[in-house]
RNA sequence: GGGUAGAUGCCCGAGUGGCUAAAGGGGGCAGACUGUAAAUCUGCUAGCGAAAGCUUACGUUGGUUCGAAUCCAUCUCUACCCA
């Protein structure tokens, strides 16, 4: 069975390079070249997974319309699923945290080490590549994952947050959005199109569309009235795709919509139901850790779930501390990104078990204890003291440890989760990891 | 031995009569960070006090003045130059 389905994913996927740009967006790279780049686990986990919903085997379903995300195991007192997503550059399991590479770069990583630490997709940035190095050079070097060297999955931002976080330097239309840059301060315009067309350029295996990501706080007819663009924008999202993207293959690049809204609950449902609609690959939930308080953005998660397909991935942008990540699982979120345990990592913080833990404060000063007991053992070798060392120091290992401690400090709690999702006893671990993260420390 | 310059808070360093418990760095101690303009930013950093405030502080001692880190004298020390 496993030789007849692999022949049918590699004839699916040569008769998609034969009719259509591949999933980078290319046109005309030698089809024998690129698929002798397809890792096996790709051709080997999109479609050996068990069966779909209705107890259909997905590999028969595939052969007409390929499955990308499988739900594999549900815990049956939350929303909480485990499940697979396969994408042009190999499977994904689920939950998954995302790390973010804005400039094509994990910032102080190295691709092994992300590989070391089980990363299976990471984030890059339409507006930060479009401006440097630009999309067409990255497109000669042959998009993104050849440029970078990173062959796993990848996701690209729209440039829609930037929208939201350069908010001093630009003008929203509805044509799109006007910025002025921030490298060298000239005038540029971003629209719908231009991000899908930057996006297949860099050739992600997902494409997030280009939003409106309205701050917070904002009252609800400033939130209409955003969702309303974003709303046409997905639109005009969809019409870029279909005109240049037509939908066939394992190895086209997915789309996926995002729901904004801000706090209303009415505008969340609205927001999905006209996304799902377009019916894309997957849907975001946007517009969440602008400012709001956590309440309002588990809220916003609960406001928009219930209007999602179930066979479709779910991805909270820009989410979370490891409670909030769980709080979400739970609410049956299955993709996450968030620069904080690498931004975080930089400036002295490690994530441990028992909460966040400034390691150059004084009082680890002389501790030979590691980090966090369930640290990786390339950071768990050193003592506090000497991470604490490092810091207050300036030494460059320093921040590289950190984040590589903290990225598999997250990587792990999504792994663990999914484990007990499988055995069942999600809610357990959920409430088991938050208690302990979340209780003071002894005196 | 003579001359010149100088001695400021943990360190460097600005300040030449009241707006100075003393700029600015550095260091130290904390905090923030959620689709990364971020190895960044913020606060505190003489003592006591929750605060108002009080008490000590600009090498020493003494003086001028309503008032001195700032002016005068003295001593001590430092750097450089001359013998």
């Amino acid at each position: 069975m496993g030789l007849t389905i692999v022949s049918h994913a590699a004839g699916i996927y040569s008769q998609n390079l034969k009719i259509a740009k591949n999933p980078c967006g290319e046109e005309n790279r030698g089809n024998g070249e690129k698929l002798s780049k397809i890792p096996h686990s790709l051709v080997a986990g999109g479609f050996s997974g068990g069966f779909g919903l209705a107890g259909v085997p997905v590999a028969a379903i595939s052969v007409r319309l390929p499955v990308s995300f499988t739900v594999l195991a549900t815990d049956p007192s939350s929303s909480a699923r485990r499940g697979e997503l396969a994408l042009p550059h190999g499977t994904v399991a689920t939950p998954m945290f995302m790390p973010v590479g804005t400039q094509g770069s994990v910032k102080t990583l190295h691709p092994a080490e992300l590989e070391e630490l089980g990363a299976q997709i990471i984030l890059g940035n339409t507006y930060h590549l479009w401006l440097r190095p630009g999309h067409e050079l990255i497109r000669g070097m042959g998009g993104l994952h050849d440029f970078t060297t990173w062959q796993k999955p990848m996701l690209t931002d729209s440039g829609g947050f930037q929208v939201w976080s350069l908010a001093k330097l630009r003008k929203i239309t509805e044509e799109g959005v006007r910025f002025q840059n921030h490298l060298d301060g000239s005038k540029m315009l971003l629209t719908p199109e231009l991000s899908m067309d930057i996006q297949a350029a860099l050739g992600a295996d997902i494409a997030m569309l280009f939003d409106e990501c309205p701050p917070y706080p904002c009252d609800e007819a400033y939130a209409a009235k955003s969702l309303g663009l974003t709303s046409r924008w997905a639109r005009r999202c969809k019409d870029w795709i279909v005109t240049h993207q037509p939908r066939s293959g394992t190895g086209r690049q997915r789309h996926f919509g995002i729901v904004q809204g801000s706090v209303f609950a009415d505008l969340r449902e609205q927001s999905a139901r006209e996304l799902v609609e377009l019916d894309f690959d997957g849907y975001a939930i946007g517009g969440v850790s602008v400012g709001e308080p956590e309440h309002e953005m588990f809220r916003a998660i609960d406001n928009a779930v219930p209007f999602l397909p179930y066979d479709k991935p779910r991805y909270a942008m820009g989410l979370g501390t490891p409670p909030q990540i769980l709080e979400m699982i739970g609410r049956g979120v299955d993709l996450f990104d968030c620069v904080m345990p690498t931004r975080v990592a930089r400036h002295g913080v490690a994530f441990t078990l028992d909460g966040p833990l400034h390691i150059k404060n004084l009082s680890h000063a002389q501790d030979p204890r590691p980090v966090c007991e369930s640290a990786h053992p390339h950071v768990a070798r050193f003592s506090r003291a000497y991470l604490r060392h490092l810091f207050r120091a300036g030494e460059i290992l320093a921040l590289r440890l950190l984040s590589f401690h903290n990225l598999h400090f997250f990587l792990r709690l999504v792994a663990d989760a999914r484990e007990a999702i499988s055995a069942g006893s999600f809610p357990t671990f959920k409430d088991d990891f938050i208690q302990r993260y979340t209780q003071p420390p002894l005196p």
